[in-house]
DNA sequence: TTAGATGCAAATAGTTTGCATTTGT
DNA sequence: ACAAATGCAAACTATTTGCATCTAA
C-alpha cells in the first residue's frame, strides 16, 4: 500500500508531502469502500494523536480537488461518505432504502468521456458513476414503491 | 410546470400531498441547474412563509429517496446542491478548480442498467453521472496540473 | 530560508429532534 | 376521525477560521 504515484501527485500538483496528508490517504487507502468523515478522524487520531481535526478536512478537501477521492451522499443529507477513486474513477448502486451500496468496476465510459473533452473543452480526471434503486433484501421486504 | 407526475409519486408511494412539499418540489423544477440547501431554504421561506425549516428537510431527504431530486458535492465538503433528475437520472461535469458546473444529456447508460439489475437483483431507479475535471478557462488561467 | 502547512480551540453553519398542533385522506 | 406531517425552537453535530508555530523543499 502507500502507493507513491498517489503521494506524487500532491508533490507534483505543488503540495508539500507532509505526514498529516500521508497518514490521511493511507487511512482511506487502507479501508475499503466508503467512509464518513467521523471514521477517518477516529481512525486519523488513533494513528496519530497529534494530527488534527483541521487538517484531515484540509487534506480531504485537497484530495478531493485533485479527484483522488470523492464525497458522495449515500445516507441522510448531513454527512458525506467519502470513496477512493483507483484509477479515476468509481462505479456503485445505492439501495435508497437501507442505504448499503453495492459497488462494481466496469462502466464503459472512456469513448463519452473523450467526446465531452472535446465537445465542451475541459480535461476530465475522473468520474462517478451512482445508481440509486431498491436492493434484493429491502423488495423482499416489501416496500411500496412497485408504480410508475 | 408543477409537474402532476411528480407529485403522483409521493402519493403513490404513500405519502400525503401537503403544502409543504408542494412548495418544495415547485421551487425546484423551477429553478435550472443545482441548488444548495440554503438556496432552497429561501425560496421556500419567500413563497410561503410559514413553512418551517424542518420540514424543507424532511422533504428534501423524501424526495432523495424517491429518487427524485440527488444531493452533489460541487463545492466544498460542507454544503451539498440538489439536482432534479428529470427522468430519474442527471450527468454533470464538474471543474474541480472553480466548482463550475456543465449538464450534458445523453450518456447511454440504459443497457447497463438492465445488466447491473440482473446481475445483482435489485430495481434500479435512477442514476446520477459525474465527471471531474478542469474547465477550459481554469485551464487557461494556468493551473498546474497537467502531469500524470 | 521561507512559503506553505499545521494544530489548537473557538466560532460558525447546517441539520435534526421532540412535541403539541394542524392537515390530508 | 385519525394517522401522518407540520412548525417551532432548542439541541446537536460537523466543518471552518485565525493565528502563532512548525516543517518540507
Amino acid at each position: 500500500m502507500n502507493n507513491p504515484s498517489r503521494l506524487d501527485r500532491l508533490r507534483d500538483a505543488g503540495y508539500k508531502l507532509t505526514n498529516a496528508r500521508t497518514v490521511v490517504l493511507n487511512v482511506i487507502e487502507t479501508h475499503e469502500g466508503h467512509m464518513t468523515s467521523a471514521e477517518i478522524l477516529d481512525a486519523v487520531a488513533s494513528r496519530d494523536s497529534s494530527i488534527g481535526r483541521a487538517s484531515v478536512f484540509r487534506t480531504l478537501d485537497l484530495l478531493t480537488r485533485l479527484a483522488i477521492i470523492r464525497p458522495t451522499y449515500t445516507a441522510g443529507s448531513a454527512t458525506p461518505t467519502y470513496v477512493l477513486m483507483p484509477d479515476g474513477h468509481h462505479h456503485h448502486i445505492v439501495c435508497v432504502q437501507c442505504h448499503q451500496t453495492i459497488e462494481f468496476e466496469d462502466c464503459g465510459l472512456g469513448s463519452l468521456a473523450e467526446r465531452l473533452e472535446g465537445e465542451f473543452g475541459v480535461k476530465l480526471t475522473g468520474h462517478l458513476l451512482e445508481f440509486y434503486g431498491i436492493c434484493g433484501a429491502c423488495s423482499e421486504a416489501g416496500v411500496v414503491d412497485d408504480e410508475v
